[in-house]
DNA sequence: GTCCAGGGTAAGC
DNA sequence: GCTTACCATGGA
């Protein structure tokens, strides 16, 4: 068990932020499922506890929780006028930007079209189930390029897609062939990196941005859900000025999100 | 049963 | 370029 102290990091927020779907709460703590690995996080206060290797935690946790980032940074900056995002910064100051697999989230989010997030949470459960790689008790991978590329349509209409199933696919052919997206893509301008999400089917400009930002850390990107464009509407005349955090407004978007449903229950 | 969900595509202007 | 109908399904 490796023990941190940890500001601004609160991993019931992290799980609960829409950003992922395979962190979910395992007794008393919380267990994430990332890359075929699984880790067991228990939080009390600012101590962490993170179950797992110590190479594990630096090659790979770490990084995925971008525990390098001082987020007080980006609170701080929030004008004090601004009584939304000052409230929403500090009811979700807990949370972070992932780096999360990038297949993963790319699919996770094809899927998440039409779909609230409990449902999006049984399809990507569904599909790991049916074709991931089972690493421990009732515990399994998100499946593969490769893998879900193979899978026929009638196979993927298991998993609760819907209408989503050949955009699924599609995606999943052009991430195994290698010649699109993935692993070569982190040197790309967001412009760039945006363009080539864009021309896979089924992939519009918010599911663009949601991959920018979840998976390829480019906090810049501004996803607008539904959500963000009623919170803008509500709090902002219509018009949010993202350039007021130029280059990391991602962030704030992640505690606009958070905070605006919170008061919606 | 009804409503809505971290939207996108294709067709029509 | 900008609207609009339609999309399949689960969870609340």
């Amino acid at each position: 068990m490796i023990k941190k102290i940890i500001k601004n990091f609160d991993i019931a927020q992290i799980a609960d932020s829409g950003q992922c779907f395979r962190i979910n709460p395992c007794d008393g703590g919380y267990i994430a499922i990332a890359d075929g690995k699984i880790l067991r996080v228990y939080q009390d206060g600012e101590t962490i506890s993170f179950d797992c290797s110590m190479t594990d935690f630096e090659s790979y946790w770490s990084n995925y929780f971008d525990l390098n980032t001082d987020y007080e940074l980006y609170i701080k900056s929030i004008p004090s006028d601004d009584d939304f995002l000052t409230s929403a910064a500090k009811y979700g100051g807990g949370i972070r930007i992932l780096n999360q697999p990038k297949f993963e989230t790319l699919i996770s989010f094809i899927i998440s079209q039409r779909k609230s997030i409990p449902a999006i949470k049984s399809a990507v459960e569904s599909l790991c189930r049916n074709f991931g790689e089972q690493i421990d008790d009732e515990l399994y991978a998100f499946p593969s390029a490769q893998t879900l590329a193979s899978c026929s349509e009638d196979e993927l209409s298991k998993c609760g897609l819907g209408y989503r199933i050949p955009y699924v696919k599609k995606a999943s052919i052009a991430s195994a062939e290698g010649n699109s997206l993935l692993e070569g893509f982190e040197k790309l301008t967001d412009e760039e990196l945006t363009d080539g999400l864009l021309k896979l089917h089924g992939v519009g400009v918010k599911v663009a941005n949601c991959v920018m930002l979840f998976a390829y850390h480019r906090i810049a990107a501004f996803p607008e859900d539904v959500w963000i464009k009623r919170t803008v509407d509500t709090y902002y005349g219509g018009n949010f000025d993202t350039k007021i955090y130029d280059g990391y407004a991602g962030v704030m978007q992640q505690y606009m999100f958070y905070y605006i449903r919170s008061l919606n229950r």
